[in-house]
DNA sequence: TCAAAAGTGTTTTCCTTACACCCATGC
DNA sequence: GCATGGGTGTAAGGAAAACACTTTTGA
């Protein structure tokens, strides 16, 4: 950083993993490209960023376009330089991560010329992707398996209510591990972060279960003492 | 991402936050700026990244120069891109931190002209840092408090022998938190991480401590079942 | 012999784990 | 009435936390 900007520019883009939950399996949004390079392939929605604007507003904004919603969780994930990740040179990327409600039927609108299609992927089940894509994917997985041990951000994947079976789903599927149905329910109940509704499932035929919420105020008061949601 | 690059150019940086642990207190390397902006603060090294080298490359580079050290501990931290963080325009910077020992005679070179000198300073009594280098070192400091519960990385800033007290001050040093001696010492070494030596502490007037190593080997082994040094 | 830090065990409490059956509902 | 998932308790083992005194050493 010298008095003179020498103007060493580099070219940098944000990538974003876009995650959803949908018949007890983590889904991304991926998009197929529709221009070199890696035309055909997919990949992870990607844009530069504006000048007059924080890499997170640019991560905000093109969350909006592409599924319409505003206020989705997101955060940081990590900036990838490596020379060889991107066929024209070197490009930096930062990646982001972003979780929201697959429940409200979202219509996904690629809203740029340069791709063709987008699509929720199981992401235990992907293609050879664009660039480090799959790197990008996997970072993010071992990313949110250990955030979700400290942090609420599970709930940010369910819808507004949901069942403890749906919660368990969730963490058995981030985890790829089964766990213990009672051991499960007294523990996430102790936290004392979930409001029980006077609801229960409707549609099922079987035993409907009774509904739950995530209680911001309950969290926040059990964070201080370094709430732990332990494999 | 297109095919005909746009070329939307962004300028960016990489600043390092440097730790050491000496005194019974966490140190970070500033240096003193010579060139506007912030001349005459102190604030982080920083460079720029050439063109055909990765930000790590770049960042071992930058850490070989100013302490000429190599194989120092380092890891990405996050990329900053407030539009208010640089006075001459949206400067994008990606932050790394670094942790070495400080036991070795560290001859401090500042490299570059926009340096005026470089000093260890306490990290729990910073003045006004350059740019939001203030920011830089309390998510830094975030960063690490969490990671010393579940990663071995307490042992980079040890020199290579050490006593149990002085593990324990260090890691009272970043949790700013008085632990039980005998629950610390006890966690510890059922660990099964420390390899205990034949050695003692020497040039002290009290009774010598006996000197511990870091035992990589024990530590992989352990890693599987998910350590966790917690607080 | 004194000052300074090293070193050491036990008890209680709490969290984690393992484990299997009856219940409610819709069809 | 049957298939499907909902919902529940207890015992045992292990980790965490609280707590204070004796030992060693050099000056």
């Amino acid at each position: 950083m010298q008095n003179n900007l020498p103007h060493i520019q580099s070219i940098f883009t944000a990538d974003c993993v876009i995650l959803g939950f949908k018949e007890g399996e983590l889904k991304v949004l991926l998009v197929e490209r529709n221009e070199f390079p890696f035309k055909d392939f997919w990949g992870l929605p990607g844009f530069f960023v504006d000048q007059n604007e924080t890499i997170d507003d640019a991560v905000k904004r093109i969350l909006f376009e592409y599924t319409g919603l505003k206020g989705i969780f997101m955060e940081q994930l990590y900036t990838f330089g490596d020379l060889q990740r991107h066929p024209q040179g070197r490009i930096i990327t930062v990646a982001y991560y972003a979780m929201l409600r697959l429940d409200d039927a979202i219509k996904l609108a690629p809203s740029s010329n340069y791709v063709r299609s987008a699509k929720w992927w199981s992401i235990k089940d992907l293609p050879e992707l664009a660039f480090d894509h799959n790197r990008i994917i996997a970072k993010t997985l071992e990313k949110i398996r250990r955030k979700i041990s400290h942090s609420p951000i599970a709930f940010e994947l369910l819808p507004e209510k949901f069942t403890l079976t749906q919660l368990q789903q969730l963490y058995e599927a981030i985890w790829e591990k089964k766990l213990d149905k009672r051991n499960f329910r007294k523990k996430m109940l102790n936290y004392d972060v979930l409001k029980e509704l006077d609801e229960k499932q409707k549609g099922v035929s079987y035993r409907a279960a009774k509904l739950y919420k995530f209680d911001k105020r309950k969290y926040a008061k059990a964070f201080q003492n370094g709430i732990n949601f332990s494999k």
